[in-house]
DNA sequence: GCCTTTATTGAAAATGATTTTCAATTACAG
DNA sequence: CTGTAATTGAAAATCATTTTCAATAAAGGC
């Protein structure tokens, strides 16, 4: 349960246990694909019914903030989360049933090299995504 | 001027031609940078000062379904429009002036299969994006 | 040019997502 | 256990986008 664990990272910069950043950590930290504010809402509002969504946002912000979780940018949706790897790493997601994969380990250095030669541009940093169907979805 | 021609295609999928679209064109036409409807507004309306913000709207809608201009997304601004490119391009932004240029030819099918086969699934588009800083940027 | 038809327009209202405000509650340091 | 400051959820405010609607004007036929 790595749940502690982002408990433990919430407490060590000064925030408080409650039970409602309890239920909003173990829906994202359980969660293997990017959910809207008002997904987590609903799942977290099953462990914690008193929940409102404003503290969901809030939470969001707070565990954004620290690194646990990252935005996810879709042509539909751009403000859902994922929980965040660790370093560098770019997102794979299933078109059909929404599941987020992460992966490292691209070689873009020669692509890099190229366009800023054509362009005159000191290229600082990129964004990759993949998109797909995960094996499940395949067969369906 | 390439304006005419975005108007003629406009035309010919039975548009009329009114000085609110043609102040939108223009001002997408010769754009460099993802402006917001916002941003496109302020703009067109210098040269239509009747312009009214939803026919922005309703003219940027058009134009993206004409795969005359893109959406771009950033991890602020998800709804800024670009003059999209021809074919399979990918993006380069800078991250100061905001000025973007379309680039081609990035070779990632060997990304693709080695991702494809450690984690199952079947990959089916992508979508990358390149920032830095353009030449002007890199100087001041 | 002058009608007629019908797409287009902008203002205002409606919607939907997110943020702010605020008084009541509650975690937790002492 | 107590005092205090952080946290909470409800309600109101804000902001971007969409819908509604009556007035306007583009384009085609004359
Ligand atoms: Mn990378
Ligand atoms: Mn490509
Ligand atoms: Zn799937
Ligand atoms: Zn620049």
């Amino acid at each position: 349960m790595n749940t502690e664990s982002w408990l433990a990272q919430l407490q060590s910069t000064g925030c408080r246990l409650t039970g409602a950043r309890r239920a909003v950590v173990e829906v994202m930290e359980s969660s293997d694909r990017a959910l809207t504010p008002v997904e987590v809402f609903d799942a977290a509002r099953q462990r914690d019914p008193r929940l409102g969504l404003v503290t969901v946002y809030r939470t969001l912000e707070k565990l954004e903030q620290l690194g646990l979780i990252q935005r996810v940018h879709q042509s539909r949706d751009c403000q859902a989360f994922l929980k965040a790897g660790i370093g560098h790493q770019h997102l794979l997601l299933c078109e059909r049933c929404g599941r987020a994969v992460l992966f490292d380990g691209d070689d873009l250095e020669a692509l890099f090299s190229r366009v800023g030669e054509q362009t005159g541009f000191a290229i600082k940093s990129h964004w990759l995504q993949l998109y797909g169907l995960c094996r499940e979805c395949q067969t369906k």
